[in-house]
DNA sequence: CCGCCTCGAGTTCT
DNA sequence: CTCGAGGCGG
């Protein structure tokens, strides 16, 4: 190699690094690439080149120096200059007023402007620079003592290593590492696949990816950073002002939060902490609430500090989504089909404006992946803010006297040995005459969707099969007003109710009686597509597996089921009371999905509807050849959306572009297809 | 045979 | 709402 090699490889080194730097900032920080991704490659594979082959021109501010670094055998602790110091929390408006009150009244101010920042759901990271040079990075640890995670602090691309403009001689800045709500699905998805436990939340996610002793490891994790917070300074001077300082790292090169916000006034920042609450699930990120801190820095010192934590600066909290308690023992339950249920019972807890005792854990296998045990700590979140889920162990937490779940062998209600198919994770008992089994058929024929008997709920219907009063759907109609009222101790006019509703649901049409019997495979949507293809209880109960199998959406598995459903002698007597009963089994007129002015399209109802009930439009819409569906996808024409509706549905429509229409939009779009509208 | 789309079934609390 | 699994198109 000759000497002037050497030179014009040094220099393009350098010019390939500040280039990569400025790329590297427009992408990670700013979020706005000036060239695309496989130039940017080119660069690296450039520099990478050259580094190879003149290994002395590596230089540790390297954006290739980002990845790969040596695993270290532990992390070397780092004492922090100034401390890392923990916020109080105000949990309402009350108490965030108290705390400007009193921060105003020790300063002898009547106002102090503020600024609000989202709090990030986080770690708490210490970075120091020296002549504009990241030289290194800390957890915030105990807050006096950290650890020197610096070389998975490189591995985050929007970290910058070397300053833009004029950086002061050294100083600390204090920011928040996460992982993005994506990052973390996808994690998630890929743990999942390969078998790995799971991790419960995208901040437990990052502190396990930043504490990585690889920084291998760590790279290859969807971490990224906001920055928030001056510390220490010297050979140089910073603005006056916090919401200055904000603007000031953004020009040295650092990712600060675009919802950050100068307030002029407490009413401005509590304005800010309903503003960000609302875009809150927008956010690819976490947050649990917002940090409001007095702008004028010169005030701070003013103020002062209350043991560990500053007077001019607070976190307000939002609600948490999340919360732990104790599982105290996985109970099971039995389905009406047989299944049995794994739930877990847990010590009662606060999420989300209401308290949680028990939560699904679906079946064996999901235990056995998230690795829930008897006594465990574990973490609880309510899905779509409502239906309760156990996230995750917390295996910190164990003492080792926790118990591992079994399924029983037995059905715990009527004791026959339970069954599990190969490559199914559903265990079931197969014994249909078991009292679980057979009081919940009693509860399903009177639900909503099927014959919506009102009043027949849980406790009645429990009472009343406990009873022997009713075992099976056939004895409804059997029962009398004495009965209601001697056994069951119902008052007359409620006994009268009850046997209005009953006799009302003999109109039912053949559609809610077939989804009523409760056929394995056999929900709304498919008893729908048979009443229309057969018209009749009987026409079903006599159609081959092949005439099943015509049906759309009807498989060998399905028609299968509706065949042995008819040839079991219980389920005929079952039938058999009905008809007696006179319940509609037949129905004159069915107007297939092919005709109607609606013929061909497919329609969504979500929300609850002012003018109609949810079934009613159903009805309507059913009525003149639409398809109604539960769940938006591509094939959907039209979603009605009524008030509080489904967020997932809602999401999902504007993802796909789909039609969406209120009552009165409904209308129109009903009067376009010259369609009846009552 | 795989992947996507639906559907079915179980479930919580106010 | 979530997860499992059946149906069906590519």
């Amino acid at each position: 190699m000759t000497d002037v090699e050497f030179q014009n490889a040094r220099q393009r080194a350098e010019e390939l690094r500040s280039i990569i730097n400025y790329h590297n900032y427009r992408y990670y920080v700013l979020d706005s690439p000036e060239i695309s991704d496989a130039e940017y490659d080119a660069l690296m594979e450039e520099l990478r080149t050259i580094e190879v082959e003149y290994p002395q021109l590596v230089t540790p501010d390297s954006p290739t120096q980002r990845v790969g670094a040596e695993p270290l055998p532990s992390f070397e602790p780092v004492q922090h200059r100034l401390p890392m110091l923990s916020l109080g929390n105000v949990f309402s408006e009350q108490e965030l007023r108290a705390w400007y009150q009193r921060a105003c009244s020790l300063l002898g101010e009547d106002e102090a402007a503020l600024v609000g920042e989202p709090k990030i759901d986080g770690l708490a990271v210490a970075l120091v620079y020296e002549n504009g040079r990241f030289v290194q990075g800390a957890t915030r640890g105990n807050g006096l003592v950290g650890e020197n995670v610096s070389a998975n602090l490189r591995t985050i691309k929007s970290i910058p290593i070397v300053l833009r403009g004029q950086a002061p001689e050294s100083f600390e800045i204090r920011g928040e590492v996460y992982m993005t709500r994506s990052g973390f699905e996808q994690l998630n998805n890929e743990r999942a696949a390969q078998g790995q436990p799971l991790f419960a939340n995208p901040r437990n996610a990052a502190a396990g990816a930043l504490r990585q002793l690889d920084p291998r490891v760590s790279a290859t994790r969807p971490l990224n950073a906001w920055f928030y917070q001056l510390g220490w300074l010297e050979g140089g001077s910073a603005p006056d002002t916090h919401h200055e300082v904000l603007r000031w790292f953004a020009e040295l090169g650092f990712r600060v939060n675009p919802l950050n916000r100068r307030c002029a006034t407490i009413v401005d920042a509590l304005r800010y902490t309903h503003d960000v609450g609302h875009v809150r699930d927008t956010l690819d990120y976490d947050i649990d609430g917002c940090v409001v801190k007095v702008d004028r820095r010169d005030w701070w010192d003013e103020l002062g500090y209350v043991g560990r934590e500053p007077r001019w600066a607070t976190a307000y909290k939002y609600p948490p989504q999340q919360a732990t308690t104790r599982l105290l023992q996985i109970d099971v339950s039995v389905g009406r089909t047989g299944v049995l249920t794994p739930y877990a019972v847990l010590e009662p807890v606060r999420v989300a404006g209401a308290t949680i005792s028990q939560a699904t854990l679906f079946n064996e296998d999901n235990i056995r992946r998230k690795d829930v045990r008897q006594g465990d700590w574990v973490i609880i979140e309510r899905r779509g803010e409502v239906i309760p889920y156990v996230v995750a162990p917390v295996a910190s937490r164990r003492t080792g006297e926790e118990q591992l779940f079994e399924m029983p062998d037995r059905c715990p209600v009527c004791g026959t040995p339970v069954q599990r198919r190969p490559g199914e994770a559903m265990t079931f008992c197969p014994n249909p005459r078991c009292p679980a089994q057979a009081y919940r058929r009693v509860l399903h024929f009177a639900s909503r969707a099927a014959l919506d008997i009102q009043r027949l709920g849980e406790k009645l219907a429990l009472a009343l099969f406990t009873a022997g009063l009713v075992q099976d759907p056939g004895d409804v109609y059997l029962v009398t007003k004495d009965q209601l009222v001697q056994v069951e101790r119902l008052g007359e006019k409620s006994a009268e109710n009850l046997l209005g509703q009953i006799e009302a649901s003999k109109q039912k049409p053949l559609r809610n009686v077939l989804y009523g019997l409760g056929i394995r495979h056999v929900g709304e949507q498919t008893a729908d597509a048979l009443a229309r293809a057969f018209a009749s209880l009987d026409r079903v109960a006599e159609a081959s597996l092949s005439d099943l199998e015509a049906v759309p959406d009807i498989g060998p598995i399905v028609a299968q089921s509706i065949f042995e459903f008819f040839r079991d002698a219980d389920n005929l007597r079952v039938i058999d009371k009905l008809r007696r009963a006179g319940l509609c089994l037949a129905q004159e007129r069915v107007t297939p999905a092919t005709e109607g002015p609606l013929a061909g399209t497919t329609a969504v109802v979500t929300g609850t509807l002012g003018r109609w009930t949810r079934e009613g439009v159903q009805d309507l819409l059913r009525s003149q050849g639409a398809t109604v569906s539960d769940s938006v996808s591509r094939k959907t024409d039209l979603v009605v959306v009524g008030a509080s509706p489904g967020g997932t549905k809602l999401k999902r429509a504007q993802e796909l572009g789909i039609q969406m229409v209120d009552e009165d939009g409904l209308v129109a779009w009903l009067r376009e297809r010259g369609a009846a509208v009552e």
